[in-house]
DNA sequence: GTCTATACTACGATAGAC
DNA sequence: GTCTATCGTAGTATAGAC
């Protein structure tokens, strides 16, 4: 849910003068990425934010409902860029070399993209008990994304497209081997000589390498 | 190192009673693994342990320290189970099948391995000013690991038995693909239709379906 | 919406008795 | 090696003025 502020700020100035609202959220992003749930202080966040703890509770209620808002909107902006590939009706060879590019798209997009993504994939979060419906909204996005990926195999297979391989391994394969890349950080960039994973070559590299990877595993005729 | 505390209860007692250091390093294992760095509270550790806080940090001078002996045991145990498989002495197409087995069988021994080691991979520590000895020690772990992947793949290139790929990428997304498999917890079990992934008919298949994938992604002849 | 001030709890860490 | 007691800080969260 975009929710009002923000439509408000995007319809009303021409520099967008980003709301507290939005402006906490983009610190918390940057935090949670790097440090987890359990390693960010809200005192923190609202003075990088420019604000005082109190007005950060003003917009968030509790810290559990900031984090899952901040993990929503990595979630909506991964769909945003992945769905369309799997929507695009190509058959299943093409579509899957479609949505490896939009992966990478999506997370060499922000650099916060790809380890919040993953945290939310793998790590267990202090009983989320937040309010049902947008905790539920996060996750139901979540389910979605992959019921396309597991969609897109099954579909493969049937079409003799792809070889017979199990359907949650696979999944499970490529949205690891996709994720962790973007998401490795400094030691990732050590093991390519301290060159940024987010540079456009390095971008380009990966797009490719990556889909060749994939095609190559699950394809029964990888010639494309 | 392996520390006096263990070699003694090793050759001492039968049934290895094990001493307060180590229950303190299993406990905090599971919790570091679940949380994270910031999200475990010394005080929970130490109760799960049977003890006080402050017999906790008689053993470990800080949290820190604490949480960098646990990560240098899960690497020491990846590195156990992984080198051996690195040096079989076997040519690249079949070595890269015998790590990719080693690799589930690391991860499978414990359900906490591949969590931590992903979080050593991706996640940042509050500088960690740790004692430099072990600290460096944990890290040259990891570091001599990423460099077998490396050598693994320049000689599968160079012996002409894998595709001409880029060997920080492939190492990439080796590495992702194996590690969150066994990381993704509760989210991948519920892919699998909530089958535990340790159980032995899960693991025999993530074994399969990984050497294939690996297989055919790399070789220039896949008809292994 | 933003602030100051505050409540209360938990945190990491230390002192010192046994 | 283990404990109780305590220190100082920072944690999340709230009350209430502006």
């Amino acid at each position: 849910m975009p929710s009002r502020v923000e439509e408000r700020a995007k319809t009303a100035g021409r520099v967008a003068p980003l709301s507290s609202r939005t402006k906490i959220l983009e610190v918390a992003e940057a935090r949670f990425a790097r440090s987890g749930f359990g390693g960010v202080g809200l005192r923190d966040v609202a003075v990088a934010a420019g604000l005082s703890k109190s007005t950060l509770f003003h917009h968030f209620s509790t810290k559990e409902a900031l984090y899952v808002e901040v993990i929503g909107r990595v979630l909506e902006r991964v769909a945003e860029r992945v769905e369309p590939a799997f929507a695009c009706g190509a058959p299943p060879a093409e579509r899957l070399l479609r949505v490896s590019d939009a992966l990478v798209d999506a997370f060499a997009e922000h650099p916060t993209t790809a380890p919040l993504l993953l945290r939310s994939l793998f790590e267990a979060l202090p009983q989320l008990e937040v309010d049902a419906a947008q905790q539920e909204g996060a996750i139901s996005v979540l389910q979605r994304l992959i019921g396309h990926f597991q969609d897109l195999v099954r579909e493969g297979i049937a079409a003799r497209a792809f070889r017979e391989v199990s359907v949650p391994d696979t999944t499970q394969t490529i949205i690891g081997a996709a994720v962790f890349h973007f998401a490795s950080g400094e030691l990732g960039e050590q093991q390519f000589g301290d060159v940024s994973l987010f540079s456009a070559e390095a971008v380009a590299r990966r797009r490719r390498e990556q889909r060749s990877f994939f095609q190559r595993a699950l394809l029964f005729d990888p010639a494309l």
